[in-house]
DNA sequence: TTCAATCAATGGTTGAACCAATCAAATATT
DNA sequence: AATATTTGATTGGTTCAACCATTGATTGAA
């Protein structure tokens, strides 16, 4: 009912009244405005992290859509990280802190749908690194190296263990540790995109050993603590150049 | 009604039987079932780019669920940039060409939430781009560079017609073709992210002259010209980190 | 042949209803 | 008084049955 406020020709009569094109007009679906509407309100700040939206029976009325369509805009937000539902009597939309959420997954169907090869994962994964170590050799707290530093030695544990998922996890955090040195939320959310798509490609091609890491490992965190950034980004390119030809090797033989 | 056929506690039954906390188990909801199933349809290539999904009353039948739970789902995979909808007689979910926009509009987000700030949308730019000329300089084709220098031409035409919208998207159009020519989607892929976002960033902070640009441009593309790959680099290096401390100046005077 | 009216298929929206999870308050039990 | 237990209210999740708006194909008259 209401929609027809929203509706720019309530009145039926064709849109074209001058020969001209004037405009390619996307009449904006109804959940769409909402949805711009909600992001306008996050970007502004009138809506903050941690807060809860009015229910939707509230705000299907505010709005004046049915509560279908307002869920329909509340599920986009939800998809893009901004917003997570809660059930009960307490439940509701509750305003998520942002996080690169929606870009990882973004990144994770590309790989999925094949526009994104393992190849070409490992290759950018190499130039980002060299790029965030430069910067974490400069910006790098003593409690940076630390968490790093402890990184290493859990990844010992791990592998004493012969826990090879755990050991993966650990050696992957280990550049998410490096990005977050670089207080760069940008780079952070690359590494995060490609950790999370070389993740799945390392589970299809499985468990694999790899004793050249963690020595590896020790040389860098030498250069490190040095600050020696280019001897630490030669020494994690050529482990990153190994680790590449290695699993491109196992991939081929597995066909994924 | 279908609908009980997924949910596993159809007798009402407290889900806690032991005293032992097991797991989290976040029970799915049918929405999230559904689009993961269509999602898997794709990876597997079942379901091909151009393709189109049956009618919305029929994938609700096939799926036992309703027409609103449906769209739901489908709702999600079209944020997810994975399909298009179209109104009408042959209208319906088309699946669409795997592209980078859902990680574009996550690193918009966070943007405009403030996750980012534009000294750190700047500084990862610099950083990234000296990657991506590294690779560009080695793999780029004649016909790339000859896209450069056609692009280099465009900016002057439209600088010395005052354009000034034309000539910042044409100087941005400038770093997707380097991304372009590392044939590394990945990259290319951060590289549109990173250029939306400034994008926005530069129309908040307004109109602005740079004579700059052009002279750095002839330098930067002589180098390449070259193969010089370091020259290259620092040219670009320098240019960025000019128009860094530039932009920076010009945001804080508006408070952006 | 041509053009306009009609038809059928599709997504977009509505509103009322019910289910299921959750928490708080009231109530019973010890 | 302290502690279970029940009840009720609130919330998101789902269903159903309709109607609207757009679009392309079909039909039929000129």
């Amino acid at each position: 009912m209401a929609r027809a406020t929203l509706d720019p020709r309530p009145d039926g009569h064709p849109r074209m009244t001058t020969p001209a094109a004037f405009k390619p007009v996307k009449m904006p679906r109804a959940f769409e405005e909402i949805a711009a509407q909600i992001r306008g309100e996050l970007a502004a700040g009138r809506l903050k992290s941690g807060e809860r939206l009015p229910a939707e029976r509230d705000l299907a009325v505010r709005f004046g859509v049915s509560r279908n369509t307002l869920r329909e805009a509340l599920r986009s937000l939800e998809n893009a990280g901004l917003l997570q539902f809660r059930k009960g009597a307490t439940g509701g939309a509750y305003i998520k802190d942002s996080t690169a959420e929606a870009v990882v997954t973004g990144m994770r169907d590309m790989y999925h749908l094949g526009a994104i090869l393992p190849a070409h994962l490992t290759e950018a994964r190499i130039w980002i690194e060299s790029a965030v170590i430069r910067a974490a050799c400069e910006r790098a707290t003593a409690a940076d190296v630390g968490l790093l530093n402890q990184n290493v030695a859990a990844a010992l544990a791990a592998t004493r263990a012969d826990d090879f998922y755990k050991t993966t996890a650990i050696h992957l955090e280990f550049h998410k540790l490096l990005a977050s040195a670089t207080r760069n939320p940008v780079m952070m959310m690359m590494m995060d995109a490609v950790n999370d798509v070389m993740q799945h490609f390392l589970n299809t091609i499985g468990p694999t050993r790899n004793p050249y890491v963690l020595p590896s490992r020790r040389r860098f965190m030498r250069h490190m603590a040095n600050r020696d950034a280019e001897a630490a980004v030669a020494e994690m390119e050529k482990h990153l150049k190994r680790l590449h030809r290695h699993y491109l090797s196992l991939a081929n033989r597995k066909g994924a």
